[in-house]
DNA sequence: TTAAGGACTTAGCAATCGCGCG
DNA sequence: CGCGCGATTGCTAAGTCCTTAA
């Protein structure tokens, strides 16, 4: 294996600046497009990579119950050993994952096991929580071979389920496995917590592909569920998961031609709302003194979205998932109305959970016929009834699409991030240093983050790791002040000075982020031609503000975005 | 008009990678 | 050369919005 690796290195070397290549000379951002609604003509592909069977647990490796030693059947067993994976984590002393997994878990047992096992305080599941410790300590302590071997099979699997064939392009495939079995994790308080997602069938997996290809097979002696041949969508695969009985698809990398003119897509239609941005905050604010209730509320939910990057808020199926909203699903126990606050006037207090249960907390002086709008929708209502009665996602993104042709309430997201960045650029970036720069990129794409309330746990090791920066620029002051003593070193001096901003730069981007989550915004919000525009206004490498990947799924922003480029 | 189904984007966290350091 | 950490990638849940059907 050792001296086969740097061949597949070369191989796979080879077809990925084929690729490039490929991309740079055809210009398939600019090849034209079919208007009757299909989304390719040519489809071809190995299909998914079913999740590894289930491996019996050694008869070393012991359950018990009550005290008392169990053999369970295959079935029981598999699904005890999701619940052992998982003892040391917080799920498992919730009460609703504990309910809903013990539930589950009896529909896979024997009758004679479903007899004998009837609560889960008696179960005892520490030998088999040891024995994957103990297993995943071994895999870490492999030898560098075994690593190999590993890795080479990986590849091996991604050269050949990772990647298709769509309209004479080879694009690589976001998500080429099935989702394996498991305890369902949800975010936040979720109903669902700890119920049993079941392992897919080949029985299970629809698949696309274009007539004339050649078919994926499926594993030997199993069938498809079915064979589709749907050039209207994008999807390769899907199957129907069973805990929302929500469909799952496999789709192409965000580096592929459908989705990357897609995201171009996206940000022209949030160009075009900053044409008409003006007239419809104009719009909205008159719309506040309409004599029907229902328009007073749209305006006001529009200016939200607008004003503060809110979500749209679909309406939710109640005990299905977590209890988030977003603007139009807002109730009025989620604002509290000051008329008067910290020597601002009109200031409305926003405490609600959003998607992914992140939680939402802002205070805001809005104007004075806003907050009047505001104290009339909550008159004689509950704390648990909607703020906007009379409005909902539907009835707002029908009217947006009266305003602006393409205009959803997303969009004001989307152009609202890019257009913050833009300013913000402008308004930072100085003629200073390259970290300089940098910091001032990341301070513009902090401000983004801010408004869409994109959050992070604190890193664990957060408190640590400034503390290792602090320590490292201590020493780096140390020889400063040396060298400044010796005279004849006036270079190293220079350099040392260099390397002790560097350091204090980062530890300051660091102390800023620490809550603030850049990855999501960077990745969805922000028009990436601004930051080309930017790298080549300044002369930065477009390395240092997008990774590997990231420019792989900019290719056609990079490949297009001059230096004088407006959002 | 509403509900359900379907397709696609957006999201944070966990696992893994790989680089700089002693 | 191994270790520890930050960076990157993988995973899949949770949104948005459109279409279809009753």
């Amino acid at each position: 294996f050792l001296s086969l690796w740097p061949l597949i290195c070369a191989i796979n070397h080879f077809l990925l600046t084929n690729l490039r290549s490929c991309t740079l000379l055809d210009y398939r951002w600019e090849e034209e497009r079919a208007t009757d609604g299909s989304k390719w003509s040519f489809l071809e592909h190995k299909g998914p990579v079913m999740a590894a069977p289930y491996e019996p647990l050694p008869s070393n490796v012991r359950f018990f119950y009550d005290g008392k030693q169990m053999k369970l059947s295959p079935e029981a067993e598999e699904v005890a050993t999701f619940f052992a994976k998982m003892l040391d984590h917080e799920y498992t002393t919730k009460d609703t994952f504990r309910k809903n997994f013990f539930k589950d878990w009896r529909k896979e047992m024997t009758s004679e096991e479903k007899s004998k096992i009837t609560d889960l305080k008696k179960c005892n599941f520490n030998e088999m929580g040891e024995y994957f410790k103990v297993q995943s300590e071994a895999r870490k302590a492999m030898t560098k071979d075994d690593k190999l071997k590993i890795k080479v099979e990986n590849e091996r699997l991604l050269q050949e389920y990772g990647f298709c064939i769509m309209d004479n392009h080879k694009e690589r495939i976001a998500n080429f496995r099935i989702e394996p079995p498991g305890l369902f994790r949800g975010r936040g308080d979720h109903p669902k917590m700890g119920m049993l997602k079941r392992r897919i069938r080949p029985e299970d997996i629809i698949i696309n592909c274009s007539k004339g290809s050649k078919q994926p097979k499926p594993p030997t002696g199993t069938k498809w569920k079915e064979v589709r041949h749907d050039n209207k969508v994008t999807w390769l695969v899907s199957w129907t998961e069973n805990i929302q009985g929500a469909i799952k698809y496999i789709m192409l990398n965000p580096s592929s031609r459908i989705k990357g003119e897609k995201d171009w897509q996206k940000y022209e239609t949030a160009r075009n709302l900053k044409k008409c941005v003006e007239r419809l905050r104009n719009q909205y604010r008159e719309d506040w003194k309409s004599k029907e209730m229902r328009i007073r509320q749209r305006a006001v939910a529009l200016y939200f979205i607008d004003k503060l990057a809110l979500r749209a808020g679909n309406e939710k199926e109640e005990g299905e998932s977590a209890d988030t909203v977003g603007c139009c699903s807002l109730r009025v126990e989620h604002i509290n109305l000051y008329p008067e606050k910290d020597g601002q006037d009109f200031v409305v207090e926003f405490d609600f959970l959003g998607k992914d249960s992140i939680r939402y907390y802002n205070k805001v002086p809005v104007e004075k016929r806003v907050f009047k709008n505001l104290q009339l929708f909550m008159e004689n209502k509950q704390p648990e009834d909607d703020l906007f009665d009379r409005l909902n996602t539907s009835i707002l993104n029908k009217h947006l699409q009266e305003l602006m042709d393409g205009l959803t309430a997303k969009v004001f997201r989307t152009y609202n991030a890019s257009i913050t960045l833009q300013q913000q650029l402008k308004e930072l970036t100085t003629d200073e240093n390259l970290p300089a720069k940098i910091l001032s990129y990341n301070r513009a794409n902090r401000a983004v983050a801010i408004l869409c309330n994109h959050q992070r746990a604190q890193p664990k090791t957060f408190e640590k790791s400034m503390q290792n920066l602090q320590t490292k620029i201590d020493a780096k002051k140390d020889q400063l002040s040396d060298a400044k003593r010796d005279v004849k070193s006036k270079k190293a001096v220079e350099r040392l000075e260099e390397q002790l901003m560097k350091l204090e730069v980062q530890a300051t981007d660091r102390e800023e982020n620490k809550q603030i989550a850049l990855g999501t915004s960077k990745l969805n919000y922000l028009d990436p031609r601004i930051s080309v525009a930017w790298c080549k206004k300044w002369g930065i490498p477009i390395e240092k503000i997008y990774n590997k990947t990231q420019r792989e799924k900019f290719a056609w922003a990079i490949d297009m975005a001059e230096d004088d480029y407006e959002f």
